[in-house]
DNA sequence: AGTGCAACTCTTTTT
DNA sequence: GAGTTGCACT
């Protein structure tokens, strides 16, 4: 007896709706590729509010990237609209809201900085000036990885990731630091809540009162500090906490929220970063009463796309174990294609994209994917030649230029005068004779004014004299007028962009970069200006900057990146595809000692299998694979094997490409042992895998280095000098070439 | 203090 | 091959 679901829920398949209407224990959803898990996860935000009567308020959604949290947002609100009264966060961004609004129980300032990677180098560097900066920033990225494990400087584990003792209490010296200056890193939005939650029974029971319900998105990508998270968050749980609560568990507090994670194990690709697969493998057991619905319904790609997927990662061991079955059945073998090089690669893949767009298609239907994204190169290359739109998709690094960074520091000093990391960076920048002794002198100045950066500069500080005195009342003074100017009566309309504004100006910064740029040809002043656009997005008030300053921090993707409506094909990393799917995708690369490098094995041999599934299962129609015989790796030429992940897939699941090249494709490859890696320094046949003899006759296509591209109006043979070759650009110009004789001309491929 | 050149190092990188 | 870092020079 089919019983009548309102349209949002009837439209789901069983196992979907199941998972939506569970409730009871906790919830793991093991959601293979394209089985329509945000869907999941949306409907059941907005079936809780709508058909259980629970208090958006109460619900917690996590994810782990701002763009997911944002179209879990969207999507959610389109089918209730009181679901956008919902926490739907990141974990960094859920750790920060957190602590702000808990600030004092944590022993933080509310407008404490939060510091990226490149900051934490600086605070390190600061402390320890013996060690230069790359010393510096490996020893961050292993007190990140202790902060992934949700390991302490005094933890007794920590042994085992940092061998050296010294590193301990080099560990335990930079976290003294960031607590003495009240600011915070990105481990630490997750490990400074989890161990509040751990510490303080009364943040504790508000905390747990106010979210009954807990949903994690791509769980496979937690870490173990953000597992210990949740398990605060969540309540009681099967083994105690890491950290000791003073108290134990209150047996007046809440009954557990209800936890439901989703992910899929097969999907796991960030272990690099602290990721933990064993987060989602052992979930059952460490939430007990967990029941498992599996989505294993593929709506995305055709039959013959998930054989191949599942075929390599069917070769990991610890999986959960699913099997994705395709909704849509048939579909073409995917194509192989061996290729020479990377030009040939790249050419391949223009070949592809125009006969997509000949055939009726558009070229954003086709996504190039790579291991490494120094690969981009060839292709953008290629693309520009031969006029293919193309977008690179990645993070921009737009705010971790020196110039934006510099402009955002003398903001952040505004926001938090306790910002070290801030100070140091512009008192002297424009220079003002403030150097490295004056900036030491101001510093204790501030450690008997709590910190107060801002009041140090402002007050005359002893041992000062002469240009570093004057130059420091200069950077006092002018913070000064921009704090006025931020606490002053804003006008309508007026943004955040006037503060900015005046501070590339006042500064001097906008001013320095336009002449540098002239000289170096750069475009500094150029990102200057974009922050200042970025920046009329906020109101000019403390808050909308301290807004701003949060966003960026948290946000690196730049404002109105989103804009995905320009027609051009995606060239993208493997691991960026993640959540993405297109109709045509080719994945380049598939060589031993690329993808996989040659040395992985064990875990890293299983996480480069689940990385090839996830690049594999963005394709809707049409999947090709390129694997090249030569590879130029950091500027060398090397001779490669196919990828041993050809080899694991049965070859009646492939086509060869027929246009590949002939003698490439009759290289044998098998399994791994056999498939000889990347070697080094082997000299490049001439004969047999050399582009065939080039020849120019009327109406091909040719690009010049100084002209462009166009195309050939006129071929002459001449008795000694090779051919005399007219050719029409598309600029208007005509000239007349002996090839010969230069390199600057040459056809355009296809 | 600011520039210039040689040496080094390279995966992936949601936050 | 390219971008960054570190040291040395002025």
């Amino acid at each position: 007896m089919a019983e009548k679901l309102p349209p949002y829920l009837s439209s789901l398949n069983p196992e979907q709706l199941a998972a939506v209407r569970h409730e009871g224990g906790n919830l793991l959803i093991l959601a293979g590729a394209g089985s329509g898990k945000t869907r999941v996860i949306t409907t059941k935000i907005a079936y809780l509010v709508r058909e259980r009567g629970v208090d958006p308020e109460s619900i917690l959604a996590v994810t782990f990237t701002n763009k997911a949290a944002k179209e879990m947002r969207d999507r959610a609100a389109a089918i209730e609209s009181r679901c956008s009264r919902a926490v739907m966060r990141t974990f960094h961004s859920f750790g920060a809201w957190f602590l702000r609004r808990n600030a004092a129980a944590a022993g933080l300032d509310s407008n404490f900085t939060i510091y990226d990677d490149d900051d934490q180098t600086t605070i390190l560097h600061g402390l320890l000036p013996q060690y230069n900066r790359s010393e510096c920033s490996r020893l961050v990225q292993t007190i990140s990885r202790a902060k992934d494990l949700g390991l302490d400087p005094d933890s007794p584990s920590l042994g085992t990731l940092l061998a050296d003792p010294e590193a301990r209490r080099i560990y335990a010296m930079y976290q003294e630091k960031l607590r003495s200056t009240g600011n915070v890193d990105f481990g630490d939005l997750i490990g400074l809540p989890a161990r509040l939650l751990a510490r303080d029974e009364a943040v504790r029971r508000r905390t747990r009162q106010r979210f009954r319900v807990t949903l994690v998105d791509e769980y496979q990508d937690s870490n173990v500090a953000q597992f210990e998270l949740l398990r605060l968050l969540a309540g009681p749980t099967a083994e105690p906490a890491a950290w000791p609560s003073s108290d134990g568990e209150d047996p007046r507090s809440p009954r557990p929220a209800y936890v439901c994670v989703v992910g899929d194990d097969d999907q796991s690709i960030y272990r690099f970063r602290g990721a933990e697969v064993r987060n989602i493998l052992r979930f059952p057991e460490l939430f007990p009463g967990t029941e498992i619905v599996r989505l294993e319904r593929n709506y995305r790609s055709f039959q013959s796309i998930l054989d191949v997927a599942g075929q390599v990662v069917s070769r990991n061991s610890g999986r959960l174990g699913k099997k994705l079955v395709a909704e849509r059945l048939g579909g073409a073998k995917p194509e192989l294609a061996l290729l020479d090089d990377e030009e040939a690669e790249a050419a391949y893949c223009a070949r592809v994209c125009k006969e997509r767009v000949a055939g009726g298609g558009r070229w954003s239907e086709v996504a190039i994917l790579y291991r490494t994204n120094a690969q981009s190169r060839t292709f953008e290359n290629l693309f520009v030649r031969e006029k293919i739109p193309y977008r690179i998709v990645g993070s921009s690094r737009f705010y971790d230029r020196e110039e934006v960074k510099d402009a955002l520091a003398y903001l952040a000093m505004l926001c938090n005068p306790r910002d070290e990391v801030a100070f140091k960076r512009v008192v002297n920048k424009p220079a003002r004779g403030v150097g490295e002794t004056s900036v030491e002198l101001v510093l204790d100045s501030a450690a008997s004014l709590g910190g107060d950066l801002m009041a140090a500069s402002r007050s005359p500080v002893e041992g000062l004299r002469g240009k570093a005195r004057s130059g420091l009342k200069d950077f006092a003074s002018l913070l000064g007028s921009l704090g006025e100017s931020l606490g002053g009566k804003a006008t309508e309309g007026d943004s955040l962009a006037s503060l900015a504004r005046l501070l590339v100006e006042d500064s001097g910064l906008l001013e320095y970069h336009r002449s540098q740029d002239e000289v170096a040809g750069t475009q500094k002043a150029a990102n200057l200006e974009e922050l200042v656009n970025a920046a009329s997005l906020y109101p000019r008030s403390r808050e909308g900057l301290a807004e701003f300053l949060e966003t960026i921090e948290l946000d690196r993707s730049i404002a109105g990146e989103q804009a995905e409506a320009a027609d051009a094909v995606t060239l993208i990393t493997m691991h960026n595809t993640k959540g993405l799917e297109f109709p045509v995708v080719i994945a380049t690369g598939l060589e031993q000692g690329l993808f996989p490098r040659e040395e992985e094995e064990g875990e890293d041999l299983e996480e480069q299998r689940r990385l090839f599934y996830v690049a594999v299962t963005r394709a809707k129609d049409e999947l090709r694979l390129t694997s090249c015989r030569w590879r130029r790796l950091h500027g060398k030429l090397f001779e490669t094997g196919p990828s041993r992940f050809l080899g694991e897939i049965d070859s009646s699941f492939l086509r060869r490409s027929t246009k590949a090249h002939a003698v490439a494709a009759a290289r044998p490859f098998g399994s791994g042992s056999s498939s000889p890696g990347i070697r080094a320094g082997a000299a490049r046949p001439d004969s047999s895998s050399a582009p065939p003899r080039e020849s120019w006759r009327a109406g091909i296509a040719v690009y010049h280095e100084d002209y462009g591209a166009g195309y050939v109006l006129k071929v002459s043979p001449t008795p000694s000098s090779g051919p005399l070759v007219v050719v029409r650009f598309e600029t208007g110009k005509q000239a007349q070439f002996f090839p010969k004789f230069t390199t600057k001309l040459e056809i355009a491929h296809e």
